[in-house]
DNA sequence: CGTATCTATTGACAAATATGAATGGAACTG
DNA sequence: CAGTTCCATTCATATTTGTCAATAGATACG
């Protein structure tokens, strides 16, 4: 799983020279680092980003149908990897009837974009 | 109850009437997309998160010594994370000495803030 | 009703990952 | 030289991830 965030103190050098003189400190707070990390995990795969992707270039909801024949992977997997996104609140899904809409929820990748600027 | 979904062709709806209209491709290149990937793939950890961010803050070089006493993992662990934000691209790293200090390398940030955008 | 279709979930497995102890290597110190 | 310090690497292990086959659930259709 992800690892444990705890930021504990500096440690003085050994020989009472320093190594270099800034001390430094996250100053992300605990959460917004698990939540980016979170954010870019859930990107962190090819056929995850090119969802994204086609997606965020349609600008609206697209029928999973239409999703699974561009990747050679299985339908299980596909929907696999949109149940990662999902979780990772970068789209959203609509049922309508028998098929299933996905969309990008874009304050998700705004996110993360803010942060990386 | 086969499931024979060969994934190739686009299957049809079952009452000719389609579940959606655009037919979607994705346009973002297969080495483009793994790129993004390997990036995000690379900041999905809130250690390496958090890392990046410390660097980044101090806009300068920083002494892995005064890294390691920010996280409550091994010297080693510490290690293998600057190691992938190495290898991703996202860090460099310099040796003086008995010290070796990291910094930020912009550009792998900025690609996936602009693709991001 | 029964059957077919679409999507999600379960189960199983190999591969990748995160972690730390131990070690190695380089360079400083006395 | 011997000892020490900092960092990277190797090795081992536990956890997580990606994947697919099979199945389940829901809904549409005849």
């Amino acid at each position: 799983m992800s690892s444990e965030l705890t930021l504990t103190p500096k440690q003085k050098s050994p020989n009472g020279e320093p190594c270099c003189e800034p001390v430094v400190y996250p100053d992300v707070e605990r959460a917004e680092a698990e939540r980016m990390a979170e954010i870019a995990k859930a990107l962190g795969d090819p056929i995850r980003l090119t969802l994204i992707d086609v997606l965020r270039k349609h600008a609206g909801k697209v029928c999973v149908c239409e999703l699974v024949p561009l990747f050679d992977v299985s339908q299980s997997t596909l929907s696999h990897h949109l149940k990662k996104l999902r979780v990772a609140g970068i789209v959203d899904s609509e049922r309508q009837g028998l098929w299933a809409y996905y969309y990008v929820n874009p304050e998700a990748l705004e996110e993360l974009s803010a942060w990386l600027s």
